[in-house]
DNA sequence: AGCACGCCGACT
DNA sequence: GTCGGCGTGCTC
């Protein structure tokens, strides 16, 4: 007997697991993973529809209650089955079980009755309803009575907000409907989340590289040919008009377009250029849009409203009828990996997705990713340079300094020599400066001046952080409590955070300057969403003089009045022993250096560093991505790091230590032979960097090969053990190429 | 989400 | 006792 786990496509949460179905003998040559069936459900064992997410011959629970599936929705040629083979892509090559790769792919899942976006509207007059009301109250109904207040006050209420906030079941509604007083209506009606809108924009005359570029893509496209491109093109060189023509381009032949950016790095300025060249046909989403509003776009987006959405890694996945281009802009960021389950890199999908749809995909980065570089270089991806700064404005002038050569002449300052010069002459001038610190966490990191006891946080393996000068809170479960007086070991007075280091930045260059305006931005200044573009509009206002901050002031924005860059410690994120600290740092020097002299105004920018002869470095100074990338495949090559090599990170998760630590070298066991066979190196099991969270341990297992197929060879061999124990998945987590590894 | 089941107050 | 509303929990 064959029986199918089924996942049920239905809105509720509660509904999010697989029901077992019995296959019936008809349908079992044609019964895949991710086939769409229609199955019986619930009591009435009405006909509702599904993902077939498993298959196996033994059934989990009591066997008289399985019931069989009714029939295999044929919709192959669909979207849909388009969007079901990329999830089962991604569970096979990122590691996840079928249900979250689904989760993943099929997001507007979520609310799907929303597609009838229910209002409550009053239909009786307000005197039948106070006379209803005192019938209710008079009979005791609570529910009816709320409701209809409810309705006293406002005409029209949302479905939704009636059962959860009222607390109004769907019976009572139901009753009231059929008494008269109200009735449901359904509209369809799309909210458009887009509150700009502005129209025409005169045309911008290309240069020759940017039109090679868009020819090439489209001649490409006509010809049959989709592939992957990738445009290196420096701060400033024009890739959004050439995103802009592409899209044109596309548009005009009837494709559809999905444009990809990082999470945070949504600049205005470039949205503003899609809007008016493409009005109301294009969409964004943001992590500020409701899911409903997420859903909403999906189904304008697969009615063919709209061709073109601009948004996250996730709007990779709307569902366009007919998608020909995608565009990863920034495409070496960071946060087009997943964090969550299952762990996919929006790049390789999107490869997959464009292979599975027909459709081109180009990348563009100032600083690309050295993955994408090396496939460049390998001839996988087509490559395009554009070299010059069309906006004006020459390359800054930069300038490193040793700061170990300062401490020798006997500055102690953070500030040396040249940069304190440079300072007070903008400031002279009232030209603007940024200051840039490369460091990442430990802002607000609590411990005991006189016996050095560290505030830690009873479920996790980390620190309190200090949160408004009077709570201690752990950033990583959350877990809270009042900052102590007293230090709890020795009952000293002497308790305090670190400061964040822009902080200690601000103070001493007010030491230095008295009455230099400053503005901050790190994690703690930008608590709110809008803190953010108000200190950036605020120094575009020249409201200040300096601009001190972290990663965060680096991306987007031209202040045309910065003239100088300042970063102080450029080697503080070489320090972390991870394969990517270097192409991290130059990334993050290149990009703070670029933000000086974008005006007319030339830029000068001073790089302090204690490695002044660190390739990434001396790299970035050079603004030369290209002897940055020969240096680091080199050493890629010798550590078999990605993109030479590949990694799979396996880790467990165990609210009991010695458990986690069990299953870890259980399943090293199980694959030893195999990895010895095939030449790949595996290292652990050990715990985790951060052993314990929200207490929870953490152990973790290292998989290294040249072959990518023969990780996923591993990953599908632990799956199997796990299934054969039956260990619950969750308990194990693959990251395939994980975006830190020591 | 939809549906049954079971509890509880109200009414003949 | 019975009727009907309303909350709770389950659906392979």
């Amino acid at each position: 007997m064959l029986y199918a786990d089924v996942i049920v496509n239905i809105v509720h949460e509660k509904l999010d697991k697989s029901f077992q179905y019995k296959v019936p003998e008809r349908l079992q040559g044609t019964l895949r993973l991710g086939s769409c069936v229609m199955i019986p459900f619930g009591t009435g064992n009405r006909l509702i529809k599904g993902y077939c997410v498993g298959l196996g011959d033994k059934c989990k629970i009591d066997p008289s209650k399985i019931k069989e599936i009714a029939e295999i929705v044929q919709n192959d040629a669909g979207d849909e089955g388009r969007s079901v083979a990329l999830a089962a892509w991604i569970k096979e090559n990122y590691g996840s079980t079928m249900i979250q790769a689904l989760k993943t792919v099929l997001p507007m899942r979520k609310s799907v009755k929303k597609l009838e976006r229910r209002t409550i509207v009053r239909k009786a007059t307000k005197e039948e309803l106070i006379s209803m009301l005192g019938e209710s109250q008079r009979k005791h109904q609570v529910a009816k009575a709320r409701l209809l207040e409810a309705l006293l006050e406002e005409e029209t209420i949302p479905y939704e907000w009636v059962t959860s906030k009222l607390g109004v079941s769907a019976q009572a509604i139901g009753s009231l409907e059929r008494l008269g007083a109200l009735r449901i209506d359904s509209t369809t009606a799309f909210r458009d989340p887009v509150k700009v809108r502005a129209e025409g924009e005169e045309k911008k005359i290309l240069s020759a590289d940017q039109d090679k570029i868009i020819h090439d893509v489209l001649e490409d496209f006509d010809g049959g040919i989709h592939k992957t491109y990738l445009i290196h093109g420096i701060t400033g060189s024009g890739k959004t008009e050439v995103y802009v023509r592409l899209v044109e381009g596309m548009v005009k032949r009837g494709r559809q377009v999905i444009m990809l950016i990082p999470e945070i790095a949504l600049t205005y300025q470039t949205l503003l250029r899609f809007y008016r060249r493409f009005g109301n046909r294009v969409s964004v989403m943001n992590s500020t849009l409701s899911a409903g509003e997420k859903y909403d776009q999906c189904e304008r987006a697969k009615a063919g409203e709209i061709d073109v959405i601009i948004g996250p890694r996730s709007a990779l996945f709307t569902p366009f009828p007919n998608l020909g281009l995608i565009i990863m802009d920034e495409e070496h960021e960071a946060s087009y990996k997943s964090e969550g389950t299952p762990k996919y890199h929006a790049r390789e999908t999107a490869e997959k997705l464009a292979e599975l749809s027909g459709a081109s995909l180009v990348l563009g980065s100032a600083t690309p990713s050295v993955e994408a570089y090396y496939r460049a270089l390998q001839g996988e991806y087509g490559l395009f340079r554009l070299k010059d700064r069309l906006t004006g404005g020459a390359l800054p002038d930069v300038g490193i300094v040793d700061l170990r050569e300062e401490l020798r002449a006997g500055n102690r300052s953070i500030f040396s020599r040249k940069l304190q010069e440079l300072l007070a002459d903008r400031l002279s001038k009232g030209e603007q400066a940024m200051l840039f610190l490369n460091r990442r966490g430990y802002a607000g990191f609590v411990s005991c001046r006189s016996c050095g006891l560290v505030i830690k946080c009873p479920h996790c393996d980390v620190s309190l952080s200090e949160h408004g000068g009077n709570k201690l809170i752990c950033h990583y479960c959350g877990y809270g409590i009042p900052k102590p007086a007293v230090c709890p070991s020795c009952g000293s007075k002497y308790v305090l955070g670190f400061k964040a280091g822009t902080e200690q930045i601000e103070e001493k260059l007010k030491e230095l300057f008295p009455g230099v305006r400053t503005l901050r931005m790190d994690r703690d200044t930008t608590g709110t969403k809008d803190s953010y573009e108000t200190i950036l509009s605020a120094f575009a206002n020249q409201e200040a003089d300096v601009l001190i901050g972290t990663q965060m002031i680096v991306k987007g924005h031209d202040f045309p009045n910065v003239t100088l860059v300042g970063v102080l410690a450029a080697d503080l994120s070489l320090g972390i022993s991870d394969y990517r600290s270097g192409e991290r740092t130059f990334q993050l020097l290149t990009q703070a250096v670029g933000r000086a002299g974008r005006g007319d105004k030339p830029g000068v920018a001073v790089i302090q560093t204690y490695q002044p002869d660190h390739y990434a470095v001396l790299a970035a100074a050079a603004q030369d991505y290209e002897s940055f990338y020969q240096e680091e495949i080199l050493y890629r090559e010798l550590g078999g790091y990605p993109p030479v090599h590949h990694l799979l990170a396996v880790q467990t998760f165990s609210p009991d230590e010695r458990a986690g630590e069990r299953l870890a070298s259980y399943m090293a066991g199980k694959v030893r032979e195999y990895a010895k066979v095939h030449k790949i190196q595996m290292l652990g099991p050990s715990a985790a960097t951060i052993g314990r969270i929200n207490d929870v341990y953490r152990f973790v297992l290292y998989f290294k090969a040249e072959d990518y197929r023969k990780l996923v060879e591993i990953k599908d061999q632990l799956e199997n053990y796990l299934s054969e124990e039956r260990i619950a998945q969750e308990n194990v987590q693959f990251d395939f190429d994980p975006m830190n590894f020591l």
